[in-house]
DNA sequence: TCTGTGGGTTTGGAAATCCAACGTAGGCTG
DNA sequence: CAGCCTACGTTGGATTTCCAAACCCACAGA
């Protein structure tokens, strides 16, 4: 990892195949291992190594909901929670570019078809394309804007 | 691809090892091979491919800088510009869950270091955990709040 | 006992990735 | 002009990851 970044960190551990699809689907309530087989339609094996990989890394818990035989539900901890955001910025992004009809629409509860929008905490404003300034250490990347 | 899905088409073209750290590159402004090579910490040829399928999706574009010997940088789209969220969002789960210190602050126009937060357009408000419901085509999954 | 379900692990082959070395085309230095 | 350098890839071969199918175990119901 040359340039030392948190979203090369990220990628490490939610950048392998299948391992945001997993998320997304305990996100929409599915959280047993066959269920995820079906609905992702990863390999049986790479599902059970992805999983055991964000239960390791504190993004899924374990839960038995089952005594006997033993079983196991996976649900997101807060550290999964968290990276809600980055799949609706994802399927958004999808939605517009990629896809003709969305195959999934998301309601926020004001009522409204989920449009969803980065804003700084900070001022309340969008955070649009060049809007922000990268410090990496030493001074000055400016995040690039449409013509930068 | 069982579930009909954008974050699954998505993931086809920016899902690979890399992309997102090449997107992440051309938004701090590093746009020509070398640099990112270096910067990633990628192999030339995967590096070489994997510009060449963000010029295919529309991501980048390829825009001489230099006639004899011909030269190109690789700028963003607006497709690519578009992508920008994700990755802000992606940097600030990985500052908050992954890392001790982040080796990169961005700083808003408004001065201050940018908190994302994912608003709903329509109302206004920070879109929370359990705060959404996806409709699949047929009725009602609920995205994940804390226990559910 | 036989069949089915849930949750995996194992196996052998296909595909992707990694790395170092090479090629090419021109520029710079002396 | 020789010799070295930068920029941008491409090539060959070793390594890793992925995949589909088969297998395994524990139980439940008929």
């Amino acid at each position: 990892m040359a340039r030392p970044c948190s979203i090369a960190e990220a990628l490490t551990v939610i950048g392998e195949k299948y391992s945001l699809l997993v998320l997304r689907e305990v996100f929409l309530g599915v959280r047993r291992f066959e269920a995820m087989a079906r609905n992702i339609g990863a390999p049986r094996d790479i599902l059970a190594a992805r999983l055991k990989r964000l239960v390791e890394a504190g993004i899924l818990e374990k839960v038995p909901y089952s005594e006997r035989p033993p079983r196991y539900e996976y649900r997101p901890t807060k550290a999964g929670l968290d990276l809600q955001p980055v799949l609706h910025m994802l399927r958004q992004w999808g939605d517009r570019h990629l896809v003709d009809r969305p195959a999934m629409v998301v309601e926020h509860r004001c009522g409204a078809v989920l449009e969803a929008v980065v804003t700084c905490a900070h001022c309340g404003e969008p955070v649009e394309a060049g809007s922000c300034t990268a410090r990496v250490e030493a001074p000055g990347w400016s995040l690039a804007g449409p013509t930068a």
